[in-house]
DNA sequence: ACTTGGCACTCCGACAGATCGAGTGCCAGC
DNA sequence: GCTGGCACTCGATCTGTCGGAGTGCCAAGT
């Protein structure tokens, strides 16, 4: 049904719209890839390109655009990720290198990620639920309050206030954190809250409420998803959406402002080991419906920690984004995996 | 040179122009409020108010609308802050007393105000400059690391990894971190810095160097002013600024994304106390030269930790926004004096 | 069977008048 | 000092015209 030329034409369509952003005619088309053909022919090849939904024209007698489904095409089969150029590369490690903590290497990536790709970055923090405890520390604050600090391997700190019933003696105070720290360094958050379970039966039971409270504290710390923060970057970028835009950015800001939709929209995508890119209406939320979403996981060799990516017009550059994307992931996994 | 009437004009000028966003005419004027005199003595009226510099024409012979010179002036004698009602201002109360910890009032802070005002909220972290020391950790990680923790009175933590050269005995661990206590909790953080710097000599010169490498951590996180944390919301609200707004949006995204520009927008407000309205071409920055900044600080009775407050088009409710932001500083102020 | 040139057709976009109406400035009269 | 009247300006809107880019289809060529 699709001969080789055909996808070549929805290629050069592709290539064509993505840079001129208008719709693309059949004689364009001839001049600017040395096709071998006549313009006629291309619009027999067009004609049946969009019969099959690949691609269309927003008026009669119009140019045409891809749709959802062609750039779908292009991406899967008809284009090639496209690697950075050496001094790109070796920007980026220079750029990432030269951060000072967890925030900062975060703070860069999305920065780095809207400057390459010109579109809005979304970097999405190492996920407690994967990394381990390094350290619980209990702090006394008041008599009666205690700062209940966890530490966690990605370099990660949680921090709770506690109000306990009775003071707390330094003594106790000094047991538990061993106690505690004996049973969950070096475990992982999801296992450690397991560990966790029989700590109030070495306790006395005049301790126990201390103890209780301080555990129930920790607990919510390690379990508790609603921190997976996300950081953005590059918004300004949306005011190059395009022309139309004062009726689709509106949604789009709007979705963006939202943590949920943003880590629903990471979460989306499947194995965070490969690139993922969403076309369109491919992404659930329907603020988004004139966007695509490219993005991949991060972390060490061993494991994936977060997923990182950008959101663009669906008529954006693939091949030179998802090269982005990929790069800035492996060099942000390099240092995060470093520290 | 300016009678009463005039001033009434103005006003009624400045409140039409804000909700209908078109310039007014004198007859509109004398429609929508009863001036007690004809379209024509309005004519003579604005003409005097346009040499004065106060309105202008976008065109010949179109209506009028404010300059920022009028806008000046309706701020400063022609209007008063609008207290918010009692439902909204207990709306306020109890979303903020919600708050789980810091992070957690800033963010909600920041939904509030963009929400009230329907404007883009800036909330600006309590400073650490102004807080005090609560509590400073120090926690091994491996043989040669150490996690040096400050803990704010203002809840806030600040963290830093410290790589060491010797090996580090829990005893002079022990010693160190009382000492760092006793010196310095419940001093201010600026002038903590001070009372560490004989801490050295109290050590054996085979300890000296670990000393000195957690102490430069420490007094890093002291001094830094860096991390003065600023968070932005209600960016969609944006995309009500205007029609015209494909050319003025760009710049006020840029202008969002720097951290140093929103910081010098909230620092260039003088007294924090009160509420300060920066109007058009008085923010320095040129992004901003259509945009006006309500900003006012918050914190305890007794000093002022922050700021915050909301940038909108020139073309807002003054002194609708001015009584949200107001109210939302005095809850906030309120909430974090309490924790 | 595919490709090609030709041709009629569609339709958007730009341009030019024409018209409308809101708003102004000014002036003479109250 | 206020008011009504009046001529004028100028943007906004509508209309019609025109050109051009692009299409679909067909008949002829390879």
């Amino acid at each position: 049904m699709l001969d080789d030329r055909k996808l070549d034409v929805l290629r050069a369509i592709v290539e064509d719209y993505v840079s001129t952003e208008e719709p693309v005619g059949s004689k364009a088309l001839v001049e600017r890839h040395n096709l071998g053909v006549s313009p006629a022919t291309i619009r027999n090849d067009m004609a049946a390109l969009e019969d099959e939904g690949y691609i269309a024209q927003p008026h009669t007698s119009a140019g045409r655009i891809p749709t959802d489904k062609g750039y779908r095409l292009f991406v899967d089969r008809l284009s090639t990720v496209k690697p950075l150029s050496v001094p790109e590369r070796r920007a980026i490690q220079s750029f990432l290198e030269g951060a000072l903590d967890l925030d900062d290497i975060v703070a860069r990536t999305v920065r780095l990620l809207a400057q390459l790709t010109r579109q809005v970055a979304v970097v999405q923090y190492p996920s407690l639920s994967r990394s381990g405890v390094r350290h619980v520390e209990l702090v006394p604050l008041t008599s009666h309050r205690l700062l209940v600090v966890l530490i966690t391997t990605t370099g990660r700190v949680e921090q709770r206030v506690v109000e306990t019933s009775t003071e707390v003696p330094e003594t106790l105070l000094g047991e538990l954190r061993a106690q505690l720290n004996a049973l969950t360094v070096g475990v992982r958050l999801a296992e450690a809250a397991g560990k966790l379970s029989d700590l109030p039966d070495r306790f006395t039971p005049e301790q126990r409420p201390v103890v209780a409270s301080v555990l129930s504290a920790l607990l919510e710390s390690l379990v508790e998803e609603h921190e997976d923060r996300i950081v953005l970057g590059g918004t300004s970028n949306l005011a190059r959406f395009g022309p139309d835009f004062p009726h689709s950015i509106r949604p789009v800001l709007e979705a963006l402002e939202e943590q949920m939709v943003l880590l629903k929209l990471l979460g989306e995508a499947g194995d965070p080991s490969v690139l993922t890119v969403r076309i369109g209406a491919e992404n659930a939320h329907e603020g988004l419906t004139g966007t695509s979403v490219v993005s991949t996981g991060y972390g060490t060799e061993s494991e994936m920690l977060a997923k990182l990516g950008v959101i663009g017009p669906t008529r954006m550059d693939y091949p030179g984004t998802m090269g982005a994307v990929r790069a800035v992931a492996r060099y942000v996994g390099k240092i995060v995996g470093e520290s």
